[in-house]
DNA sequence: AAGTGGTCTAGACCACTAC
DNA sequence: TAGTGGTCTAGACCACTTA
């Protein structure tokens, strides 16, 4: 990452507060660190605003800046858990990397509801790969997922068995930062309790993603059943400016 | 809702992009809007920043502006449908006000748990609100919240059986915008099922959260089991800024 | 080379809070 | 009244894309 002004600011003041420096739970306002930092208030609050975002920070108008005290308490709620998940393809789960078995890798015409989501014309074609990925040994994801051949023309059961999203950082210096996803949850079919080891009585979460490129293209569409023990989705909502 | 600007701007373009005015998916350049909006072009940078966030619009450095195509063909998904779960008491489902079971109402002792949660000291009481929510006559969710007593001291269970969330804006001026919210999923207990009408294979939705009013106050903790077919927590994921 | 978005600045003025 | 965050401006300069 480029050397921004704003994310420096941004991170030494969230290694500050991490460092329990402000034991006030106030932060200094705006004009002095625009001062002791040397930089405009302007810059102080965009690194401000990210901090905001991510639920570390809360201001108030007329009093000043304040750290959300859970943040000191427990950092680990701030992880965004899901954020892992929604790249299916760099999952991680301490740290530890996903192994992956292909359980089917094809090419299909498009259906009519994956054109729309990959913004395909009629006559065009996906790969459509079936992957269980294990963490540990453990079956925990049963994942389906649609990629428009003509994005990825020479992808092959190598790549896939390893990572789809390096193969395409790599090949065309494309990464994958946004999508939309869904969840819920469902009783288990019988294929589910099969590859994930379920009983009757134990669910499947089911995540739904439409994945984009930087430049906006959908690149995949994506359909999990995940052991309904390693689905756990985290996120900090913020209401406003809707 | 103040009259601001950039706000002004924001909806705006997206009324513009909805009316279907940007046949080829690219907006005019920032500084051809700053000059037909006659506002400056960081205004313009706002506006559009908040379209960014929300998924409707990608910008890419060098060539402009971009509608996100499944915006104009599925604006539904865009709809956050989990925003409105966010907030529990204003919850509702096609426009829908919820119906409310009191199960359960008292004061107790809070939790070292819910201590830390509420940023609570050892010696504070909270709340202990359970209820059964309803959508035209179907049980959907069981809701156990926990309030601190000294937010609301006054709280009276006819309250409680309205909402909540009405009467903290009405007596103190507060609203509830921020949260942080998990999700997962469980084989549904006995209770589930006899509440929610599930049978033994059907699995409930497990929603906790932690609502905090603007200042950064914790204001409640609430645990919420729901009817699988109603969980679907949809949302728009952007892993810039990180 | 021209066009487009990104970053950053310096400062004016407003709105709200606290005293 | 002083202090704090919010909004908005006008403009400089940079980085990337496209031709």
């Amino acid at each position: 990452m480029p050397d921004l002004v704003y994310r420096n600011v941004m991170h030494d003041i969230k290694k500050r507060i991490r460092g329990g420096e402000f034991t006030t739970k106030k932060l200094p306002d705006e004009r002095s660190l625009s001062e002791s930092y040397q930089v405009s208030r302007s810059t102080i609050k965009r690194a401000m605003g990210v901090l905001v975002d991510q639920g570390i920070i809360f201001k108030k108008r007329g009093s000043g800046t304040f750290i959300n005290p859970l943040y000191l308490k427990d950092q680990s709620a701030f992880r965004y858990e899901g954020r892992n998940l929604g790249i299916t393809d760099s999952f991680q789960v301490n740290g530890e990397q996903p192994q992956s078995r292909l359980l089917d890798y094809r090419v299909v015409p498009a259906s009519p509801e994956i054109q729309q989501e990959l913004f395909l014309n009629d006559a065009e074609f996906v790969y459509r790969i079936k992957r269980l990925r294990l963490f540990d040994d453990q079956p925990v994801i049963i994942e389906t997922g649609y990629i428009p051949i003509k994005i990825l023309p020479a992808l092959t059961p190598a790549v896939v068995q390893s990572s789809i999203f390096n193969y395409l950082q790599e090949t065309q210096d494309q990464s994958v930062t946004k999508s939309f996803l869904s969840i819920r949850a469902q009783p288990s079919s019988h294929e589910d309790q099969k590859l994930l080891n379920l009983t009757e009585v134990e669910p499947v979460g089911v995540m739904e993603g439409i994945f984009f490129m930087d430049d906006g293209t959908p690149f995949e569409v994506s359909n999990m059943h995940l052991h309904y023990k390693y689905l756990k989705y985290g996120t900090f909502v913020n209401l406003d400016e809707d």
